[in-house]
DNA sequence: CGGTAGACAGAGTAC
DNA sequence: CTGTCTACCG
């Protein structure tokens, strides 16, 4: 335990030593938070003889609960039964213990938002959709109200037709034997409101709750914490306030602002001395992020040097934007390896995948389309997660027609109502399939048949997960399916099963085993695969970049209407562009030694030429830490022209400037002369001066 | 039931 | 621009 404490800087040991009180940790960027929380819980079990498993570390990703076990359990050389999980998972934990209580069984499934968007769009098809709305948009309803435990008061929303539409989606979700996100917390706190001899055994159990990135935290999720932390146990919550991102999500970081008055007795710590980045880029974010009011307030440190100033670039349009990004990775000699190009929106890798490809520069998109969001992934995988809980009728749904055998969604409708009336499951109905009227004879068989290839299953003993899985999808011809489609899309989707099925060769064929697969599917979606990222770009949204540090960064796209996106805007009146600027602060954080921004100056949005004007975040960057005009490099003329200034020539008389661009390193301007036409010159090569208009 | 063509709407971050 | 939905025909 000495060598830990002494590792650690004063603020992180008291953070660490300080035990009496409810505690919020606030810690910034690169203050070695997750090192903070592992010490912490290495100090209850070394010095203060905590078992173990009474204790419960809760964080967001998987990615981060298994960092931290990894480094209890190295400290300890030995396995601990100690329950660090996502919310979700550890709900879901819950859940599987007391399924019998929410009317489901211990192997529920569980939907994800493509899932329960097909459910609604059945239900809203039955209903004639009286509102004329999307899935999607009842989807977000539906996840908001379960969100404020039913406690919202909806605007602008007919309650009779959302109440119908909700309890339809409920009893779907019942009768599928499945839960959507959001139950996992909610139904689970259901239970514990119901059944206080339930709730008293997890409280009795976990006297310890440690929470990490609890700025992200929503209403519910809240009401969970609190329940179990009741009157008796302390609770240690770790969190930026200025890190909180994910309020589409349903965060509400209100929950940090009020930590002191929602616990009594509550103590924040704050950790302030940054590890990760250079003085500039701290600097950068200090001032960027002091212009948001929602804020508990702190300014980071560092003993790190002042290092490169900001480079800030404008270009013509996404494809001049990458061409010069390649440009100053030449002249920097930045490694592949160590850079990152982070943007607002998924779509904007497109133009760097082009050009990247074409120049064949190694490069690696993280997390745009997770691998479980797949089609061809999810057909696989919805096999599995059907044998494991034959009443998903998504999963069902999913697989069984493809390839095409003529089983349609009316064939499929009988089968349902066929299980509904018996109340069997889907595979009991396949079996009775005879007896189903309306079903032709040739569809009857085929349904036979696929019985047969799932009760047969049974008998084989097969004993790993790839044999099992490489056995439905051979039977069921899903291979073929892809396969038909001739092409390079076609043959992608079969090599991602194929990849697939090899990362299962290690799971046994047991119930357990499977149901763990499955919910780590559902629940920990990868953001990548590790194996392919050496020595490669990394490209990937702000969001998705949030923990990690790269040495390199570029922050493309600082656009109004980008970033700041204007959909932020529509969705609150007050405050709209804080979070924005969370975002942005997460992003100029990730840096370690370059940061470089840029913007453009016209960008294709939906097919057509839009003219941008530069990110109002850029403007709250003090000028003296900013390198402008990276390409200006001989200084010749040292006026900062920008798009719009009217200047004034000695031959060609007075203009406007039209656009600012490059040209092998040297400003090129192309100007609106009034007396002649418009045309473009070296910037500084000639006399040109500023004047006011 | 299944495939396809053409219309049309939407366009964002993700556990 | 692109993905999705609808209408129609085999």
């Amino acid at each position: 335990m000495e060598e830990i404490l002494q590792s650690l800087n004063n603020e992180q040991k008291n953070a660490v030593l300080n035990n009496d009180s409810n505690v919020l940790i606030l810690a910034g960027a690169g203050t070695g938070k997750t090192r903070v929380i592992t010490s912490k819980i290495i100090y209850f079990i070394k010095e203060k003889n905590v078992s173990p498993r009474t204790i419960l570390a809760v964080t967001f990703t998987n990615k981060a609960a298994n960092e931290m076990k990894e480094r209890i359990e190295n400290y300890f050389k030995s396995d601990f039964d100690l329950m660090i999980r996502t919310f979700h998972s550890f709900c879901s934990y819950i859940l599987r213990n007391e399924a019998f209580l929410v009317n489901r069984s211990r192997y529920f499934q569980i939907f994800d938002s493509d899932d329960s968007g097909k459910v609604l769009k059945k239900i809203l098809a039955e209903y004639k959709n009286i509102e004329n709305k999307s899935a999607r948009y009842y989807y977000k309803l539906i996840q908001i109200y379960k969100q404020n435990l039913g406690k919202t008061h909806f605007k602008n929303i007919d309650l009779d037709n959302f109440k119908k539409i909700y309890d339809s989606y409920e009893d779907y979700l019942l009768k599928s034997n499945c839960f959507d996100f959001e139950d996992l917390i909610t139904k689970t706190i259901g239970i514990f409101n119901k059944y206080p001899m339930i709730l008293e055994k997890y409280k009795s159990r976990f006297k310890y709750i440690l929470v990490d990135e609890y700025q992200d935290t929503n209403k519910s999720q809240f009401e969970l914490l609190k329940l179990l932390k009741g009157k008796e146990n302390k609770i240690l919550v770790v969190g930026d306030e200025d890190q909180s991102i994910y309020k589409f999500r349903g965060a509400d970081i209100n929950n940090i602002l009020n930590f002191q008055n929602d616990f009594d007795d509550a103590k924040i710590i704050k950790l302030e001395l940054n590890y990760r980045s250079t003085e500039y880029i701290l600097e950068t974010a200090n001032s960027v992020i002091k212009n948001n009011q929602l804020r508990l307030g702190k300014n980071l440190y560092c003993n790190n040097k002042k290092g490169n100033k900001i480079t800030l670039f404008n270009a013509v349009n996404e494809l001049d934007e990458v061409e010069k990004i390649i440009d100053i990775m030449n002249q920097k000699k930045f490694k592949p390896d160590e850079t990152a190009i982070l943007y607002r929106t998924n779509n904007q890798s497109r133009p760097f995948e082009q050009i990247f490809n074409k120049f064949s520069i190694p490069f690696v998109i993280l997390g745009s389309i997770a691998f479980y969001e797949r089609e061809e992934i999810k057909d696989a995988v919805s096999i599995l997660k059907w044998v494991i809980n034959p009443r998903d009728r998504i999963s069902f749904s999913r697989f069984i027609n493809k390839p095409s055998r003529g089983i349609g969604e009316k064939t499929i409708n009988l089968i349902f109502n066929e299980s509904e009336k018996h109340d069997y499951d889907i595979l009991k109905a396949l079996k009775n399939i005879n007896e189903v009227k309306g079903i032709s004879k040739n569809t009857c068989k085929k349904l036979s048949d696929i019985y047969q290839i799932f009760y047969s299953a049974n008998d084989m003993n097969i004993k790993t997960l790839d044999k099992l899985l490489l056995y439905y999808l051979e039977k069921l011809k899903i291979y073929e399916h892809y396969e038909i489609i001739d092409s390079k899309e076609g043959l992608d989707k079969v090599s991602n099963i194929k990849e697939l099925v090899s990362s299962v060769r290690n799971i046994i064929c047991s119930e357990d085993e499977i149901l763990n697969y499955l919910e780590n599917v559902t629940l920990s979606p990868v953001l990548d695969d590790e194996k392919g990222r050496k020595e490669k770009i990394k490209l990937l949204t702000a969001h998705n970049a949030k923990g990690l540090e790269f040495e390199n960064v570029f922050i493309i796209g600082m656009e109004e209407g980008l970033f700041p996106s204007s959909r932020s805007m529509e969705d609150e009146i007050e405050n709209y562009d804080e979070e924005e600027r969370r975002l942005f602060y997460v992003a100029i954080t990730r840096a370690k030694s370059n940061l470089i921004i840029s913007y453009c100056q016209n960008r294709n949005l939906y097919g057509l030429f839009t003219e941008r004007t530069r990110s109002r975040f850029i403007d709250e960057i003090p000028e003296n830490l900013l390198q402008l005009n990276f390409y200006n490099q001989n200084g010749n003329n040292k006026i900062n022209f920008k798009t719009g200034d009217v200047v004034k020539h000695k031959d060609y008389g007075k203009g406007k400037i039209i656009r600012i661009d490059f040209i092998n390193g040297k400003r090129v301007a192309l100007i609106d002369f009034w007396d002649h036409s418009c045309f473009e010159l070296f910037l500084d090569k000639i006399k040109l001066e500023k004047i006011e208009e």
